[in-house]
DNA sequence: CCGGGCATGTAACTCGTTACATGATTAT
DNA sequence: ATAATCATGTAACGAGTTACATGCCCGG
């Protein structure tokens, strides 16, 4: 359901490609959402039936750039105030850390020791990237990115917190 | 391919049902996992013929509880300490944040402030069951709550900030 | 006695991943 | 030449949701 919007949202944005639109689910928007060219390609083929994008032109090796039409702008801002965001989640991070007593208080350190290098890394990019400005895939990526690195920020705290606790025996 | 390390990580705390594991997945896990019964059905029984886990007794209303087995438990430890989480994630509200510059700076201030609602009412649940203790889905849920009250604490801070970058104009 | 919650299951469908398949362009 | 990347698509399978279906127990 929201990868239709996903979409939509992206060639608001700017015209794109079936495969430029791969790039940006796994570049920019892997922390918010996921989507594989299988996958891609088929709505695009329903979103283009549906009149809410357009095809704007053909490139080299087949590319077939695709824009959004009013029609598709109309349902982007109707879903975007008018329904509420489906809440249900799915973070196997999160789910682990239920299932820490299940090991060691050193396998357990060991984990969120990896967990804690893992989002180093991540607040490391995602400054980065706030410094550099520059080519954002949409002109509200400020604001996640914003919200990516205070996130990041509050799971360093924590994992150090957490270590803590599973040093002394959860 | 998680749901069935999260069925086994939860009776390894405690023998339950489908109905009770439904339940967990709804009152504790919903934050982190979510299944419906007519799901977690037929994945206890391909844990049950795997001998992962084991029916441990029957009670009143055709009720089967299950218990984990020692394969399961082994399997448990070896995810969790052999195999790197998976990262993929899909949460729509960080998705919409990437298009709010599409709707008005009017309809998004009050996009942010619906949200904040939400995750002020989550950090209100999460700080009462932190002050309740009492019984928890597993023993490890007192780390899982402690990062879903920073969570939610970073979330209602990030929208403060949102609302007054949308208020002048993104 | 009857309504609500307990309790389990299947069927149909949609969504998402992995694998298969092909070919064009560009940089080295 | 040839490897890497651009580029699009389909097929098979697995995961997840919604709808259908049934019945039991307990409290009021």
């Amino acid at each position: 359901m929201s990868l239709r919007h996903a979409l939509l949202g992206l060639l608001a944005a700017r015209p794109s490609s079936g495969y430029d639109l791969t790039r940006s689910f796994r570049v920019s928007l892997a922390h918010a959402w996921s989507a594989h060219h299988s996958q891609i390609y088929p709505v695009l083929a329903e979103l283009l039936a549906a009149g809410l994008i357009e095809q704007e032109s053909t490139g080299p090796r087949g590319r077939k750039v695709y824009a959004i039409t009013d029609a598709g702008l109309a349902e982007m801002r109707r879903w975007l105030t008018e329904t509420e965001p489906d809440r249900a989640t799915r973070n196997e991070a999160s789910l682990r850390i239920f299932f820490l007593w299940l090991i060691s208080p050193e396998d357990a350190h060991a984990y969120l020791r990896r967990e804690a290098e893992y989002h180093r890394a991540k607040l490391e990019l995602y400054e980065e990237l706030q410094l550099a400005g520059g080519e954002y895939v949409t002109p509200s990526t400020p604001l996640a990115l914003e919200v990516g690195v205070r996130y990041q920020r509050m799971l360093l705290d924590w994992l150090d917190w957490a270590r803590q606790e599973v040093a002394r025996g959860d």
